[in-house]
RNA sequence: CGGAGCAUAGCGCAGCCUGGUAGCGCAUCUGGUUUGGGACCAGAGGGUCGGGAGUUCGAAUCUCUCUGCUCCGACCA
């Protein structure tokens, strides 16, 4: 491609809206522009790349099996409330009316639309596994887009769907996806951990996400320091402190805490550490649906935890009696069911279940709420002052936490995830009815697994993890050229434009994507350079007047490493770039 | 959805407090001089100051309101 015919929009400054890295990156070297929140336009230059991405991904679904198909966008309601997902979903879900009133949506996701063409086409045990997969632009509207096309409404994602007649054979298919995308981001050379992961909504059994490291992550990642072991750390198990409950050393007291509410107030205030004071949560109890519509109120219920832990909402809302999703007690109904407003609250004389966290249950000794204004209790143990009705994992893991396979200590990385995979299971093969015959002619409904990439977002995660000052450092595999070509001095000398012109023809032909910066004198080298740099183009030749009085062009490769321009001869161009980029 | 903030040329910003001719840098166009790291000189084009209402002789500036956007927290590829 020849610069003076492409379009090369890029900016000296970022727009000021733009927070991370790549999203800046992106809009600096002309790839994207936005359109409205969480819209944007792929410009020539990002849409090359997009559409790599989108290349390595169908040839290792296609390498795994999987059968390329496409579906609409737009989908039925019908569809969505046989799944009762209409009704479940929320804001994200976009519904849309057609001009005769009737109600669609803008897919999110695609279960309802594939098991509808899974329950048509498919009516043998015979035909199955089958694996069906699309690359297509998905619609959510967040409530809070942002970083760009990293966390975008309308953003393109390859989607998966797979369809079994138990669950031995969704177990082959998810592992050989699983290896198929671990394929996918090495190919992309990026630095990714599958992790186990927390099913969600969309339900089933087993789950991973795969999470490309970045200090922009959105979530946090628990691994081992010793083994494989790595967890979405929503899903990571806390485990039981391996001690017993000392037994009380000191007596109950009430202290003064004046307007002292936080755990962090309370520890500064009484000088003693956070892990020896307890936070005491007040969450909804579960309450059905009958009586919530006969306007009562549900029953409150109390989590503890120490304070140096977090709560975990995820683990906290699957144990029985608690409401999901979780919703923190409103403070009205504290004050009228516990006499004291939330910063004060003790676990001791609550008439209300009082769910303990595991390591909260060992301590002995220690501050709580004294569930008066302005009041804690020290010196408080369990049993003697204040009582347990279950101990539960409730907590989020942290740093140092013995990891739970028993091997090694846990460590906390930020990701960002660009891959999930799920088993489903019978989920919505059950709700679409969507069954085959088995061997005895016996109508059996499908299992299913289903497999996400957010191929939009794996090219702003690429940058946040390839990146210097300059600009994009590419991986090979998606940069939008793989070679630039400066001409430099070109009104001063016919060489430097024949003989560009030569090896831009010469890698042409080999399939090579070059970007030659043919643009006239009024663009400086300095422009050229920064161009090429900023839009992460991997290899680099230059050719100037200068250098060819001495009969030398420049080569540089772009990379983290600061690395010496090398000079050669033209001649030797061609063979230098085939054998780095190990071409025949 | 809760809290905070912003909206002035394609982009980045000043002007607003204290009302009185709409400005700067980058980008764009023309002419000229330059050419190995985002050139220089001279000139030019580009704005209903987010929309509406109000106060005022007069509003980018003060008041109200609507809209859009961004940031911080709960959800997801």
């Amino acid at each position: 491609m020849r610069a003076s015919q492409y379009l090369i929009s890029t900016l000296k400054e970022s727009p000021s809206d733009a927070v991370v890295i790549s999203h800046q990156l992106m809009l600096r070297a002309g790839m994207i522009r936005k359109l409205a929140s969480g819209l944007y336009t792929w410009l020539p230059i990002g849409l090359k790349t997009l559409r790599k991405v989108e290349a390595v991904v169908r040839e290792e679904m296609n390498a795994a099996g999987a059968q390329e198909l496409l579906m609409p966008a737009v989908q039925p309601a019908e569809l969505w409330e046989e799944t009762g997902r209409w009704f479940q979903y929320g804001g994200e879900l976009l519904r849309i009316k057609d001009r005769h009133n009737r109600d669609f949506c803008i897919g999110p996701t695609h279960e309802e639309v594939i098991t509808d063409l899974a329950r048509n086409e498919l009516s043998s045990y015979r035909q199955l596994p089958m694996n069906f997969y699309q690359v297509q632009t998905k619609f959510r509207d967040e409530t809070r887009p942002r970083f760009g096309v990293m966390r975008a409404r309308e953003f393109l994602m390859k989607d998966a769907y797979s369809f079994h007649i138990n669950t031995e054979s969704l177990n082959d298919t998810y592992e050989r996806m699983h290896q198929a995308y671990c394929n996918v981001f090495t190919r992309l050379g990026l630095d990714f951990r599958p992790v186990a992961a927390d099913t969600g909504s969309i339900g089933g059994a087993l789950s991973h996400e795969f999470h490309v490291l970045a200090q922009s992550g959105e979530d946090d990642i628990a691994f081992s320091n010793e083994s494989s072991y790595a967890a979405n750390v929503e899903l990571a198990e806390a485990l039981a402190p391996n001690i017993e409950r000392p037994s009380p050393s000191a007596s109950l007291e009430t202290v003064e805490t004046p307007n002292q509410h936080s755990i962090e107030e309370v520890s500064a205030f009484l000088n003693i550490p956070s892990n020896s004071i307890i936070k005491t949560l007040i969450v909804e109890g579960d309450i059905s649906d009958e009586d919530k519509a006969a306007g009562k109120k549900p029953e409150l219920v109390a989590l503890v935890v120490r304070g140096d832990h977090e709560l975990n909402d995820l683990k906290a809302e699957k144990l029985a009696g608690v409401a999901s999703p979780l919703e923190f007690a409103k403070e009205e109904d504290i004050i009228e069911q516990l006499g004291c407003k939330p910063g004060s609250i003790g676990p001791c004389n609550l008439n209300i279940e009082v769910i303990v966290d595991r390591s909260a249950a060992v301590l002995a000794d220690f501050v709580c709420g004294a569930n008066q204004d302005g009041k804690h209790l020290s010196g408080t143990n369990w049993e003697r002052d204040a009582q347990i009705s279950r101990v539960a994992d409730i907590r989020n893991v942290i740093q140092g936490d013995p990891s739970p396979d028993g091997k090694g200590t846990i460590e906390i990385k930020r990701g960002i995830e660009v891959g999930h995979i799920f088993q489903l299971g019978n989920k919505y093969s059950k709700a679409l009815n969507a069954t085959v015959l088995d061997e005895n002619g016996k109508s059996v409904t499908m299992e299913m697994g289903c497999y996400g990439i957010g191929v939009s977002r794996v090219v702003a995660a690429a940058i946040e993890q390839n990146h210097d000052d300059r600009g994009i450092i590419w991986p090979e595999a998606i940069a939008p050229f793989q070679v630039s070509i400066v001409q430099i001095d070109a009104n001063k000398s016919e060489d430097v434009i024949n003989l560009s012109e030569s090896l831009y023809e010469q890698l042409t032909d080999l399939g090579i994507e070059v970007f030659l910066d043919d643009r006239d004198k009024k663009t400086s080298p300095g422009v050229k350079f920064a161009d090429a740099e900023l839009m992460g183009i991997p290899h680099r030749f230059v050719y100037s007047s200068r250098g060819l009085k001495n009969g030398v062009i420049e080569y540089k490769a772009r990379a983290q490493d600061k690395n010496e321009a090398i000079e050669l001869k033209h001649e030797d161009a061609l063979n230098h770039i085939k054998s780095i980029l190990g071409i025949k």
